[in-house]
DNA sequence: CCTTACTGCGTATCTCATACGCTAAATAGC
DNA sequence: GCTATTTAGCGTATGAGATACGCAGTAAGG
């Protein structure tokens, strides 16, 4: 009665089953597995992921993969995790605001190591040790505002979502912009062309001034987009803390 | 030389092939097959959406529907445009900060009758005659606000980002909860049994505050945080109207 | 009437996930 | 050591799914 009852993606994130001590040696691991299934999305997408294609890196066949996992959703759970690696550590003494741009941006650059991981859903709380320790390192940084436990959590699951909601958007577009360019180089003729003043007035006016006929360059705008939106988010939270929030260090006077 | 050079999709989305005069006359219409698609969906989810179940619905064979769609990715994008429908016209003379709440509100409201709306990837600039419905009815409510067009088009993409990342994240984990509510219920036992305090300590900390040992109900919670967010957003828009904006009638002295 | 463009559809191919059961390896208990 | 038990890898089979290809019948244009 020790790590049963945990959901079995959950013992298996944490590798807890016993090693097992009959039968032959496993020339596969998971971690193995884990890891030929991350290479391949990112070399060629998840859609590239189905079991025969990690088996072939591994030189084994398709069914030995479900000897380590349960089925290919199980796969990607465990893909979800391992994804992120571990955060940096949060520098010492940092102040939370600070602390929480660093968190954000930290995340931002483990996804933009793995794309594909804003596509796989998110179907739980944070319970892999990777999903976690980033989850601690979030929460770790709040710990002197004087907020309750549940706000803390609320203020770090809010980040969360903005985060994830802004990768998300950004590779769904960077991803269409690869597989044609055209609709959106073209965007502002399409508009043109198809857009009926009568029915889309402010579509048209703004088509007029001409915001759509420069070349989008997304991938330098996004940095400050995300940038701004998280700032605007870090605004609402500093409000908050001055709310909610215990009494904090005052110059005295 | 007139919906020439438009995107495929584009031009199928508005509509504008011009019906062909020779031939037997179709028994089957892009409509209705976008319109069983979006049934099948809202009914079994979206990963029931097969050509072969879509034509079934129809009472035709798969291949069928492939005279009017060139591939399942394009009845996606159909769907998407239509799942949308048109918002409710923006009440006359509302001001920006309340039009955009009624907006958000609307894309939740739409969003939530087709909720696999938030898998689909969103592959460019809203360019079907909903989509572009709904950034037409943003873009309007702010025209008195004295921004340059493409700032406007900036703060509304931002909203677009934010709505679309809370829908996606509350959908995913609603689905998560459905699939396996233990995961949820028991995560704070979960954690107890998984999470060492020198590793973890805010995650810890926060478990031991009792937390996650109540059962999430986030049904409710999330009407109010999505609320919360958005507020957040739009007072950093606000802020940004204030700072960059023309300048607004002020009660004369 | 016949050519032509077009619709619906049957068939075939290829890729996948995954169930089932066999074989062989390694250990536990004797 | 010997044997029973447990387990890893894998071959095969099944069923779903997307989609290429080509045929057959149909309706408008000439």
């Amino acid at each position: 009665m020790d790590n049963d009852e945990l959901p079995a993606d959950v013992a298996l994130m944490w590798r807890l089953r016993e090693p097992s001590r009959r039968g032959p040696k496993p020339s596969l691991s998971l971690d193995d597995i884990v890891a030929a299934a991350i290479a391949l999305a990112d070399a060629e997408g998840l859609a590239a992921v189905s079991m025969a294609r990690v088996a072939e890196r591994l030189g084994n066949s398709t069914m030995a993969l479900y000897r380590h996992v349960k089925s290919k959703d199980e796969l990607f759970v465990m893909m979800s995790d391992a994804a992120l690696e571990r955060p940096d550590p949060m520098p010492e003494g940092i102040d939370w605001r600070t602390g929480l741009t660093f968190w954000a941006d930290g995340v931002l650059t483990a996804i933009r190591r793995h794309p594909w991981y804003s596509k796989l859903p998110i179907s739980g709380p944070p319970a892999g040790p990777n999903n976690l320790a980033w989850f601690d390192s979030a929460l770790g940084v709040l710990k002197d505002t004087g907020l309750p436990e549940e706000a803390k959590v609320g203020v770090v699951m809010g980040l969360i979502t903005y985060v994830q909601g802004e990768v998300r958007m950004a590779f769904d577009l960077a991803a269409g912009y690869q597989d044609n360019p055209d609709a959106f180089r073209k965007f502002g003729a399409t508009l043109r062309r198809v857009a009926d003043p009568r029915v889309y007035p402010a579509v048209v006016r703004t088509v007029e001034a001409g915001v759509f006929d420069e070349v989008g360059t997304f991938e330098e705008d996004s940095e400050a987009d995300f940038d701004f939106g998280l700032q605007l988010y870090l605004d609402g939270v500093a409000a908050f803390i001055d709310r909610v929030g215990g009494p904090r260090p005052q110059p005295s006077p």
